[in-house]
DNA sequence: GCTATACTTCGATCGTTGTCAAACGATCCA
DNA sequence: TGGATCGTTTGACAACGATCGAAGTATAGC
């Protein structure tokens, strides 16, 4: 695990930008698949239940991760990715529970 | 109060509509308002701290009560608006209070 | 070095949405 | 009945965002 990319700190995480990453029905489903595991999870296409491009799921980590919800590890060529629940746990106290249930 | 507008029934709000009627700061800020009141409360534009026109307004409160966020009753030429509390505590519960708290 | 791999970024498309002014509809009241 | 008021709807526009294929970038392994 290499590096870790730019992700705002826990102070600086928003609730608006957190509600609108959550208000996708494609990340709505990577979190939630996320969320059934402790460990970093591959970021790769075939790893999720979801019918979209390599690409576009790039794009939804990006957005994930640049609103606080996820920490990306790179290693080699793959990456991992992270809920960042004590983060959000800490922000915004039984959100993530709340949304997941 | 005369009539009350078409809305979700219970059963039939969504946990990614919810997220994206939230997701925008005036709606959230309104959201915000509301919630500090128990009795509904006017629609019109003067009584809440945001900056836009009454017809703008007026599409955030059809968004908000078409997501299921809120009732609004008809009365005359007023309008009261009202957070479902109670359906969407049973819904997605401990959501609203973490978005608001 | 070369090539295959794993993902990202770029460029483009196209539907969605937040916004306003203007027109409209409904209601109250003189 | 005729205005004035309150709020919605319509129509238009610009900005945003989800999506993809293609090109790019970094790495692993030979």
């Amino acid at each position: 695990m290499a590096r870790t990319l730019p992700q705002p700190a826990r102070e600086a995480i928003e609730i608006v930008t957190v509600l609108q990453a959550l208000a996708d029905p494609v990340r709505l489903e990577v979190i939630r698949e996320l969320s059934t595991v402790t460990e970093p999870r591959s970021c790769s296409l075939e790893a999720y239940d979801v019918d979209i491009s390599a690409a576009t799921l790039s794009h939804h980590w990006r957005v994930l991760r640049e609103a606080g919800l996820t920490t990306t590890f790179v290693d080699g060529r793959r990456r991992w990715v992270e809920l960042r629940r004590d983060d959000l746990q800490a922000r915004f106290p039984g959100l993530l529970d709340a949304v997941l249930a």
